[in-house]
DNA sequence: TCTGGCTGTTACCGACTTGTTACCGACCCA
DNA sequence: TGGGTCGGTAACAAGTCGGTAACAGCCAGA
């Protein structure tokens, strides 16, 4: 789920993005009104949250150029605590209206409580790389000449998609083991049969695999071919 | 449009119904928590507007019980205004919090906001899917091929709903547990042993479901045939 | 008060996942 | 040359997962 932080106050952009990020949203920024309809056009959010005071076209500008294309949820933050900034942002179609300064917690909580109400679906879950695809909400890879997908299992998953995220580069042995198995979690042994599964699962000769590269003493790179 | 104001001060009682009246809402009242429930299940509102400190039975009390059979609007008016209980009543299925003392311009402005967004996103009363249909008025689902509709129980309906409202898209197991059973309400032995229950109802052969898939792992999704 | 339906809990089963161990050949270094 | 390390391959065992079924307690309705 991907939320748009229009905000013309840099430092607080910066919280609020990095709250988000940590309960797990997709973020992107705009630091004045006409960038942040600019921004939803350009690529649609599933959630809005909005100063007020914003150069170039304020928050309620903002709102009201929104609502009339999209019904996505907004909520605003200001530092404009009165009731007639309340009511008019409500008014203008805001589902929410934050009053600054707010807890973090509580925004993640009535972010929730909004999206609960609009069930928005997850983010896009595709990776596709040069004929391999990776259907993270499934679990499932599938090569450009096979019928049918294969399932992964979580591991699996986990190691795959770190390495689809970053084509072509070396991704050496402790980075992959802490990813996939976090802080402390696994070690070579473990990484080097994942591995020997995975190629098994997704290489159409795992005893010559050419999407996952090994490089001896380093790692491993997710190297499909003609990259 | 109805609403059912939960609030054991009396005086307080009085000047919300007043002014919701005046903001030309039908306005019921119970003034501890049993009751509301009551006068809910007796005389469903369209939005609950719910004190937390109350008699008998409080106001999370009755958020977990009245969300437990219905999606009803609820805005929670209290006195507690320390982010804890804000953040514990938006999880227990509120669609706002307002500290009092609030101002009455501002509760009809957040009404409003609720209902517009609960009036863009209600889904119908009746879902059909590639030749499944859910009457959730009735509580029953009806296969094309089917004479008769077969009744589901309120757990397997609203399982049934949260699939169908997304068809062909993987519901994580966490996010089906907490829309059947709401927060903490839940675990993977109950969903499980719902599915199967859910199955026996509408599937052709439970063995081999064609509607409720399995992704192993991740969580359900609803795959009619064809999809 | 009784009964049937609902729901949570427990039990069992087979399939699958994952960590661990073992073995092999290739490579490097003393 | 021998020992050690590394990466690939395979097997085994313990634990988890999902399906199926039964039981028990609770509650609403007759």
């Amino acid at each position: 789920m991907k939320v748009l932080v229009v905000e013309d106050d840099l430092a607080l952009s910066d919280v609020v993005s990095f709250t988000l990020r940590r309960a797990g949203y997709e973020v992107a920024t705009a630091h004045d009104g006409l960038a942040a309809v600019e921004a939803f056009e350009q690529s649609p959010s599933d959630l809005i949250l909005l100063d007020l005071n914003l150069p170039r076209l304020d928050g309620l500008g903002v709102c009201r150029k929104v609502r009339s294309v999209s019904d996505v949820p907004i909520i605003i933050l200001s530092v404009r605590a009165g009731d007639e900034a309340v009511v008019r942002g409500l008014e203008m179609g805001a589902d929410d209206y934050m009053v600054k300064p707010f807890s973090p917690a509580q925004l993640v909580a009535r972010i929730r409580a909004v999206m609960r109400r609009v069930g928005v679906s997850a983010a896009p879950t595709l990776l596709s790389v040069a004929g391999l695809s990776l259907d993270r909400s499934r679990g499932e890879a599938q090569r450009d000449d096979e019928s049918a997908p294969v399932r992964l299992t979580g591991l699996e998953q986990k190691l795959l998609e770190a390495m689809m995220l970053h084509p072509g580069q070396v991704i050496p042995t402790d980075a992959l083991i802490n990813t996939v198995w976090g802080p402390e979690g696994g070690d070579r042994t473990m990484l080097k049969q994942l591995v020997y599964r995975l190629r098994s699962k997704i290489e159409v000769d795992a005893s010559k695999p050419i999407y996952i590269e090994t490089v001896p003493g380093i790692g491993y790179a997710f190297n499909p071919p003609n990259v």
